[in-house]
DNA sequence: CTGGTTGCAAAGATTTTGCATTGAA
DNA sequence: TTCAATGCAAAATCTTTGCAACCAG
């Protein structure tokens, strides 16, 4: 589990400050297990500037300790990483949670594209019903789930 | 290939009017191989208005006939679909040339990801050079490719 | 005719930027 | 002290919507 302090440590060493507001931002991020959009941010921490928010998840991003999630609808949305090196992601479309995973039959098979040019980064997103969405929509059959995250 | 007048047919086919602005943003967008945003359409087909290409785009979204890239930065971008079914995406980040492929390797993968709940639909994005953007990059060291693309 | 389609402008949503102030080292 | 970081509000981007006019069937 990342905790919000090994994060401000990396922020340092990156040669930035590791302010209040950074921590503060940090420990909400670190809260959640699950995609969030920026503008979620500025709701949940209060008493921070747009400004900060935006400019915290940009260098957070250029850092690597987030990653964008390429959903279909709205605004992007960010989720921790939580491991360093490269990984894909599996989002429930039910509850929005994110896990990570990293499968090298995927990079096996970059290997057989590469034919068409060098490659120069990929991006694999799987969009799931995790099992307890799946207990809740056999429960509750009206409901329907984030289906705009699929392709 | 794809063609403006099959897609056209296909636009009819799902009950909505083959009109002369339908066609001549079709004619633009299958003039392109590569992925471009709402607004490049807008600078582009001269005469129509933004709203007539924003919903137009939405229409061929939903029809299945647009595909939306996950670029990392800056607006969304489409490409036309050239395979019917589900296929992935081979994104030149020198470029923006767009190939599509389908991999039997990656469904047979994600089979393997299916602990982790029902598989709902997933995203498959790789960049790379094209050998004619290589070539072009070894002539000129200074050009930059569009590395915002990369994950 | 009739209802889908269009253009325009206004509104909405999201993100960035200018600038004076604050704060960490 | 010094320069990065911040807050605020304005601006910039990108997209959607209301509504009257228009056009294909």
């Amino acid at each position: 589990m990342v905790t919000a302090k090994e994060i401000l440590d990396r922020i340092e060493t990156g040669g930035h400050r590791p302010t209040a507001s950074r921590r503060r931002l940090l420990d909400a991020v670190v809260a959640r297990g699950d995609g969030f959009t920026a503008e979620e941010l500025v709701a949940e921490v209060k008493g921070l500037g747009r400004a900060t928010v935006y400019r915290t998840v940009r260098l957070l991003l250029k850092e690597g300790l987030l990653c964008k999630l390429s959903l279909q609808d709205g605004a992007p949305r960010y989720t921790l990483s939580q491991k360093l090196g490269h990984h894909h992601h599996l989002v429930c479309v039910g509850c929005g949670v994110v896990q990570e995973f990293s499968q090298s039959v995927i990079e096996q098979m970059l290997m057989q594209l590469s034919g068409a040019g060098a490659i120069m980064g990929h991006r694999i997103e799987v969009y799931v019903l995790c099992p307890s969405c799946q207990a809740k929509s056999e429960s509750t059959p009206g409901h329907s789930p984030r289906t705009g995250a699929l392709a």
